[in-house]
DNA sequence: ATAGATGCAAAGGGTTTGCACTTGA
DNA sequence: TCAAGTGCAAACCCTTTGCATCTAT
């Protein structure tokens, strides 16, 4: 069982307060903030913790490092944001993906991910 | 222009053949028996340079390495096999895509990964 | 007290770059 | 001929690991 540090709480609180996904570097820098001396390398240890746990899941995004959010959601996907980069959840899903499936294979999972501009950026 | 090398047709005829995206270790493993001392640094330059040329387009699947396939197919997406790892493409596409996205945000494209287990691998 | 957690720095794995040599045009 | 292309090795970037030190319990 985990120790109480700090710099696993400062960690869990800036995934908690996030509502996206981050990445490993995203947390580091935000989390630097409340324990300044955190090392990169307990970051990737104790977010693997965390997924191990069940606490967090990874989130695989096309062409981007694993990013993390809080596990618990109802089954959702994401849009990234091709100016600011960040990425949001969004809910629901297109089903219909068994008649995609070519015969013989057997579906058992999918990702889905939008791609365009969010509406804080589109703002300006 | 790029001059005609056996390495870059060799690289050429690799992933004509394949039929499916490739990733670059993959290339070269396969381009390797053409052409024996072919570097890695020629495969990496020579990909970027069949993208830019619109040649090949870069397939990017969450948690993997960029693959790449012969550009000017229909808009299809893409499954991969979770026994053998490989990389189909599947024709089509669920639609009903901008009913997901949040109000304010201007959905631009997006890609979709199927999971599970191919043909082959499912006959064993 | 003491096992788990941390920070640093070094090691890994995949991709890119620098540079002298090779080769297509 | 001679610049583009190549192969090798070193450099890079991100992530993981080794290890001495620190700390929650």
């Amino acid at each position: 069982m985990p120790r109480d540090t700090r710099q696993r709480q400062a960690i869990r609180d800036v995934l908690d307060d996030a509502g996206r996904p981050l990445s490993p570097p995203d947390i580091l820098k935000v989390a630097r903030k409340r324990v300044p001396g955190l090392g990169q390398a307990t970051v990737y240890r104790t977010i693997r913790a965390l997924v191990d746990e069940g606490w967090l899941v990874t989130v695989e995004l096309p062409g981007q490092a694993p990013h993390y959010e809080r596990s618990g959601l109802a089954h959702h996907h994401h849009f990234r944001c091709r100016q600011c980069e960040r990425v949001f959840e969004v809910g629901g899903c297109p089903g219909n993906l068994k008649s995609l499936t070519p015969p013989g294979f057997r579906l058992e999972g999918h990702e889905l991910t939008l791609y365009g501009v969010c509406s804080t950026c589109a703002s300006d």
